[in-house]
RNA sequence: GCGGAGAUGGCGGAAAUGGUAUACGCGCUUGAUUUAGGAUCAAGAUUUCGAGAGUUCGAAUCUCUCUCUCCGUACCA
C-alpha cells in the first residue's frame, strides 16, 4: 500500500475526535505548560494558507510539550464581535450572530483539516452571551474601583468613598481627573448625584465627553484610520467632530506598570519599543507661569527646565481653556478666525501638516517666573491640547518647532548655550553648558536640569513631574455587534446592573443602523426587548472590539464556569501563557490592553500574576505572488511577458490575473482566463515562440483584492495535512514574512513518501527489522534526536523539517529499516506530522492513538563518538584538504601528522611554515 | 526625522559559542522509465556571503562607515 494520506488523514482525525485525544486534563500534578494562539476573528473570506501558519507552529510546541511530560493548555475560539458582521447585517438586515456564525462554522471546518491538537471543549466565543457575561462583570469591577497611588493598586470605590467621609479628598493621591479640593464635611453636603459625578472622575472605567469622528452621511461614528483627508474612507463622504459621551478607560494609571513590565516579559524588541514609544514617558518639571492683568496661571510641561531663561514666547493650544481670557480685544478676531480654522482640521490633519507653521498672537503677556520679563503669549496647533498641559513655555534655542516658529513670526532667539551656534537650527542636544542663566551659569546641561528643578520647588512656582504619552481608551462604540454594558441610567447617572441579573444580552432591534436624531443602534430596542431593563434607559453604546480579547486566555482555563470568570484554583495551576503566538499589529493594541486588564484583576486577587503572555513569538506574514498580464495600451491584445521589452512597460495596462488560472510554467490557461473575466472572454493574443501567454510574478500582501490567495483545503486535499503543516515550516524562518510558492510543496510531500517507503516493501507490506540498530543507523537517529530538540527550544521549525530530511535520507541511504529506530523517530515527528505518525506508530505494534503521549527520545551523545575526524587542513585560512586522523591525538602529533602528509608538502611549497593552528575535532590553519 | 528588523546561488533558506560557506528543498541539465503529459529513479552543474575598512592564524558571524529593503511611528514640549 502507497501512503494514502487522504485515507489516514482522514481516520485519524476521526480518531481524535472520537476518543477525546487532546483534552486538556484539569489541575494536577503534572507541570503545566500553556500555548496560546492569538484568536481569529472569523471572516467571511474563511482561511488562507496564511492563518495557519502560527497556528502549525503553535501545535507543534503544543505536541512537543505533551512528550516532555507537561499537561498542556492548547485552546482555540474566536474573537467574533467586530464590523464585517455588522456591516453585513446592515447590508442586508441578516442578524449579525447568524453570519458570524456561518463563518466560526466554515473557520472550524477549515481548521479541523490541519490536524490541530485544540481541546475544542474549551471553545470561547466573544460573542457568546456566556462568554460577555463576565466581559461585563470585569467592567463592573473596572467601574467599582479607583488607582491609588500610594499602594499602587487598584482598590475598591467603597475605599475612596470611606477617605472622602473622613477627609475629604486633600489626602488623596489617585489617578483621576477631578479639580478641587472639599473636606469630609462638604463631601457630607453633597447630594447623592454630585456624590457620584466626583467619583466618575475616579473610576477606573468612566464617563466623559469625548471627540469622536462623525459621519452623518453614513449615520455612524469612524474610527480614525476610517478617515481619509477629512472624508470618509468607505464612500468619501464629509467627517465631522463631534463631541460625545463615551465610557473611556483609566489605562494611564497603569502607565508606569505597563512600562516597567516589559522588562520581566520575553517579547521581541520592537514589540516592546513600540509600546515603550505608545506609554511615552517623558520626565521634567511643570510650572506655573502669571499671566499679566490675570489670575490666571498659565501651567507647562518641560523636559529641558534647564533652558528656562532662554524662554521667548509662550505657546497655548488654540483649545486651551485661557485662551479667550488672555485675548485682547485687538486680536479677538485673528483669534477667533485662528480657532475656528483649527477646529475644522482632525487631529490627525494637524499632526500631518507639519511643514506649515502657523499661529497667532493674543495679545495677552505672561512673566518669566525668574526673571519677571513680559513674554508674548501666542496660540498654534503644533501645540496639542491633549497632551501634558496644552501649553508649552517656548525656547527657541533649544526646540526645533519653537525655533521654526520664531523665524516664521520674527521673535526674539535667545541663545543660553555656551559656545554654540544657533542661528541656522535648534541646539537639541543635552551635552552643552548653560550661559546667560543666572543660577545656571557654567552648568552642564544634565546638572543644569536638577538645579533648576530644585529652585522651581523651592520658589513654589512648579515641581519636577513625569507624564505620559498614552491617554486613556475611549471604550464605547456606537455599534450593534458588540458587548452590551451593564449599565443603566436613572435620571442620566449610570447604574451597574447587578450581578445575578447578567449577562445583559444584545436586543433585537428593527435596524442595525443608528436613529435619526444620532443614537447608536441599542437605542432603537423596545424597553421590553432587552432581556434586563431597569431605570430610565439601557446603555445605548456597546464595548470596543478589544474588550472580550483583553481576558480571554484566562476563560480557557475554566471556560463553563457560570459562577466565575474563572475559579481560583485553575488560574492558580495555569497561571499566564508560557508562549504566545500571532502577529505583531496587535502591539499598542490588544497586547497593551490585554496586559493592563490583567494587572487590574491581579491588584483584586483575582489573579495570581501580572503579566499574561510571558514569551511571545510575532510570525512573519505570508505574501502572496500575484499573476500580472499585460494588454497593450493601443491595440489591447494580451502579451505574453517574455515578449515585452526592457523599459517598455508602460505601453501596457498591468493587470492581476486569478493565480489558479496559472500553470506550473507561468503560463495562463487561457480557456479559464476567458470564462473567468468579460474583459477577456474574446481577447486577441500575443503568444511567445512556444505558443504560451506568459504571466510577471510579483510579491504582494495575500488578498482576494490582488486575486493571489491559496487556499489550505485544495493543498490538504492535494497533498495531505501532513505535508501541508511541514511545508509551512519549511519556508522559512518563523517571524520572516515569506512570499508563498506552492512549487516547493512537493519536495515535502516526497520526504513523508520517503520515510513511508522506509518501512513498506516494495509492495507496500510492512517491513521491518526486529535486530539491533546498526552503528550507522544510531548515529543518525541520535543526531537527529539533537537537532530536532535544540530547534524546538529555540523555535526554529524550519530547520527541524530540514533535519528530517536529511535523517531520512541518510537512513534510506543505509537501508534501514530498524524498528527501534523507526519508533523514536516517530515520536520525534509525531508533533510535525501527526496523521502520519499516528499510522506508522499502529504499524510499529503500539496502542492507537498514544504517538502523542509517547516519551520523547533521550539523546545519547555515545552514539556520535567517531575514532577518526576528517580534519579540514587550510592554509592562510583557506580550506585545501581533508585528512582523516584519530580523535584521540594530542595537539602536537595532529601537527606532526599534519606537516608529515605530503598534500601538506605541495601546499607548502618547500617553505617552513610561520605557525600552525590546531584546534581538536575542528580545524588545522597553516600560516606560510 | 526617529525606532525596530533585515541583505548569503536562479528561488525559499542552512551555518550556538568566529573554525570545511551555500546543508535541506525548489528550479535547471543529462540519462532511465512512460504512447504522451504528469509522476518516479539515477547522475550532475551553478554560486563566495549588500559595499568598503578594521580586529584575527582564521570573519556570513565581532567593530566602524556607507548603501538598499521591509515594518512601525510621527509636531509629545
Amino acid at each position: 500500500m502507497e501512503y494514502n494520506f487522504q485515507e489516514i488523514e482522514a481516520s485519524w482525525r476521526a480518531f481524535w475526535a472520537k476518543h477525546k485525544t487532546f483534552k486538556t486534563e484539569e489541575v494536577t500534578d503534572k507541570p503545566k505548560y500553556y500555548v496560546l494562539d492569538m484568536f481569529p476573528y472569523p471572516s467571511g473570506a474563511g482561511l488562507h494558507v496564511g492563518h495557519p501558519l502560527g497556528y502549525i507552529a503553535s501545535d507543534i510546541y503544543a505536541r512537543y510539550k505533551r512528550l516532555q511530560g507537561f499537561n498542556v493548555l492548547h485552546p482555540m475560539g474566536y474573537d467574533s464581535f467586530g464590523l464585517p458582521a455588522e456591516q453585513y447585517a446592515i447590508q442586508t438586515g441578516q442578524h449579525p450572530r447568524i453570519t458570524t456564525e456561518e463563518n466560526v462554522a466554515r473557520y472550524r471546518e477549515q481548521l479541523d483539516k490541519i490536524g490541530f491538537s485544540f481541546d475544542w471543549d474549551r471553545e470561547v466565543r466573544t460573542s457568546s452571551p456566556e462568554y460577555y457575561k463576565w466581559t461585563q462583570w470585569i467592567f463592573k469591577q473596572l467601574f467599582d474601583c479607583w488607582y491609588n497611588k500610594k499602594t499602587d493598586k487598584a482598590e475598591r470605590i467603597s475605599l475612596l468613598i470611606a477617605e472622602f467621609e473622613e477627609n475629604g479628598n486633600k489626602a488623596v493621591h489617585a489617578e483621576h481627573d477631578f479639580e478641587g479640593v472639599f473636606s469630609a464635611s462638604e463631601w457630607g453636603a453633597m447630594s447623592a448625584k454630585e456624590q457620584q459625578k466626583v467619583l466618575m472622575s475616579y473610576r477606573l472605567t468612566y464617563l466623559a465627553d469625548s471627540w469622536v469622528n462623525w459621519c452623518a452621511e453614513l449615520g455612524t461614528v469612524l474610527a480614525n484610520d476610517e478617515v481619509v483627508n477629512g472624508l470618509s474612507e468607505r464612500g468619501g463622504h464629509p467627517v465631522e467632530q463631534k463631541l460625545m459621551r463615551q465610557w473611556s478607560m483609566r489605562i494611564k494609571a497603569y502607565a508606569e506598570r505597563l512600562l516597567t513590565g516589559l522588562d520581566t516579559i520575553d517579547w521581541t524588541d520592537s514589540i516592546k519599543d513600540m509600546q515603550r514609544n505608545w506609554i511615552g514617558k517623558s520626565q521634567g518639571a511643570s510650572v506655573k507661569f502669571d499671566v499679566v492683568d490675570s489670575d490666571k496661571k498659565i501651567e507647562v510641561f518641560t523636559t529641558r527646565p534647564d533652558t528656562i531663561y532662554g524662554v521667548s514666547f509662550m505657546v497655548l493650544a488654540p483649545e486651551h481653556p485661557y485662551v479667550d481670557e488672555i485675548t485682547t480685544k485687538e486680536y479677538k478676531a485673528g483669534v477667533e478666525e485662528y480657532k475656528h480654522n483649527a477646529s475644522l482640521k482632525s487631529e490627525r490633519d494637524r499632526q500631518a501638516d507639519v511643514k506649515n507653521i502657523s499661529g497667532q498672537f493674543t495679545g495677552g503677556y505672561a512673566l518669566h517666573p525668574f526673571t519677571g520679563d513680559k513674554v508674548q503669549i501666542w496660540i498654534g496647533d503644533y501645540v496639542l491640547a491633549s497632551y501634558g498641559t496644552g501649553a508649552v513655555m517656548a525656547v527657541p534655542c533649544g526646540d526645533q518647532r519653537d525655533w521654526d516658529f520664531a523665524k516664521h513670526f520674527d521673535i526674539e532667539i535667545k541663545n543660553i548655550f555656551k559656545d554654540i551656534d544657533i542661528s541656522e537650527a535648534a541646539y537639541t542636544e543635552k551635552d552643552s553648558v548653560i550661559a546667560n542663566s543666572d543660577f545656571l551659569n557654567d552648568l552642564p546641561a544634565k546638572k543644569a536640569i536638577k538645579r533648576a528643578i530644585h529652585e522651581i520647588q523651592q520658589r513654589g512656582i512648579g515641581e519636577g513631574q513625569t507624564n505620559y504619552r498614552l491617554r486613556d481608551a475611549v471604550f464605547s462604540r456606537q455599534r450593534y455587534w458588540g458587548e452590551p454594558f451593564p449599565i443603566s441610567y436613572k435620571d442620566e447617572v449610570p447604574q451597574l446592573v447587578s450581578d445575578e441579573n447578567l449577562p445583559v444580552t444584545l436586543p433585537e432591534v428593527d435596524k442595525y443602523l443608528p436613529t435619526e436624531d444620532g443614537e447608536p443602534p441599542l437605542a432603537r430596542a423596545e424597553d421590553d426587548a432587552w432581556n434586563y431593563f431597569e431605570g430610565d434607559r439601557m446603555e445605548y453604546n456597546t464595548m470596543p472590539g478589544w474588550a472580550g480579547s483583553s481576558w480571554y486566555f484566562l476563560r480557557y482555563m475554566d471556560p463553563k464556569n457560570e459562577d466565575e470568570f474563572v475559579a481560583k484554583e485553575k488560574v492558580d495551576y495555569w497561571q499566564n501563557v508560557d508562549l504566545y503566538i500571532g502577529g505583531a499589529e496587535h502591539a499598542t493594541g490588544h497586547l497593551l490592553y490585554a496586559r493592563f486588564w490583567t494587572k487590574f484583576l491581579n491588584d483584586l486577587d483575582y489573579i495570581p500574576f501580572n503579566e499574561p503572555f510571558q514569551k511571545m513569538i510575532n510570525q512573519g506574514m505570508i505574501l502572496g505572488k500575484s499573476a500580472i498580464a499585460f494588454i497593450g495600451k493601443e491595440d489591447g491584445k494580451l502579451y505574453s511577458y517574455d515578449l515585452i521589452k526592457k523599459g517598455e512597460d508602460s505601453n501596457y495596462r498591468q493587470v492581476k490575473i486569478l493565480i489558479d488560472l496559472v500553470n506550473d510554467d507561468e503560463s495562463i490557461a487561457l480557456n479559464e482566463l476567458r470564462k473567468w473575466q468579460p474583459q477577456f472572454e474574446s481577447i486577441d493574443l500575443v503568444k511567445n515562440e512556444e505558443g504560451k501567454i506568459i504571466v510577471k510574478r510579483e510579491v504582494d500582501k495575500m488578498s482576494k483584492r490582488w486575486y493571489n490567495v491559496v487556499n489550505p483545503d485544495v493543498l490538504c486535499e492535494r497533498y495531505g495535512a501532513d505535508t501541508l503543516r511541514m511545508y509551512e515550516m519549511f519556508l522559512g524562518p518563523l517571524e520572516q514574512s515569506k512570499p508563498w510558492d506552492t512549487k516547493g510543496i512537493n519536495g515535502v510531500h516526497n520526504f513523508l513518501r520517503k520515510l513511508w517507503r522506509l518501512m513498506h516493501d516494495k509492495d507496500g507490506n510492512v517491513a521491518l527489522s526486529e535486530e539491533a540498530p546498526s552503528k550507522d543507523a544510531l548515529k543518525t537517529l541520535h543526531k537527529t534526536i539533537k537537532k530536532i530538540g535544540d530547534d524546538l527550544e529555540r523555535f526554529s521549525f524550519n530547520t527541524g523539517v530540514s533535519n528530517f530530511m536529511i535523517c531520512v535520507n541518510e537512513l534510506t541511504d543505509q537501508k534501514c529499516n530498524n524498528k527501534a529506530i523507526i519508533k523514536d523517530l516517530v515520536v520525534l515527528l509525531s508533533p510535525y506530522a501527526p496523521h502520519i505518525s499516528e499510522e506508522l506508530w499502529v504499524k510499529l505494534g503500539n496502542e492507537p492513538g498514544t504517538v502523542g503521549i509517547a516519551k520523547f527520545p533521550v539523546f545519547n551523545k555515545e552514539h556520535l563518538v567517531e575514532a577518526n575526524f576528517g580534519y579540514p587542513v587550510s592554509f592562510n585560512g583557506k580550506m585545501r584538504f581533508k585528512l582523516e586522523l584519530p580523535t584521540n591525538l594530542s595537539k602536537d602529533d595532529i601537527e606532526k601528522e599534519v606537516l608529515a602528509n605530503e598534500q601538506a608538502q605541495k601546499w607548502l611549497e618547500g617553505k617552513a611554515p610561520k605557525k600552525v593552528i590546531v584546534v581538536p575535532g575542528k580545524i588545522v590553519n597553516i600560516v606560510i
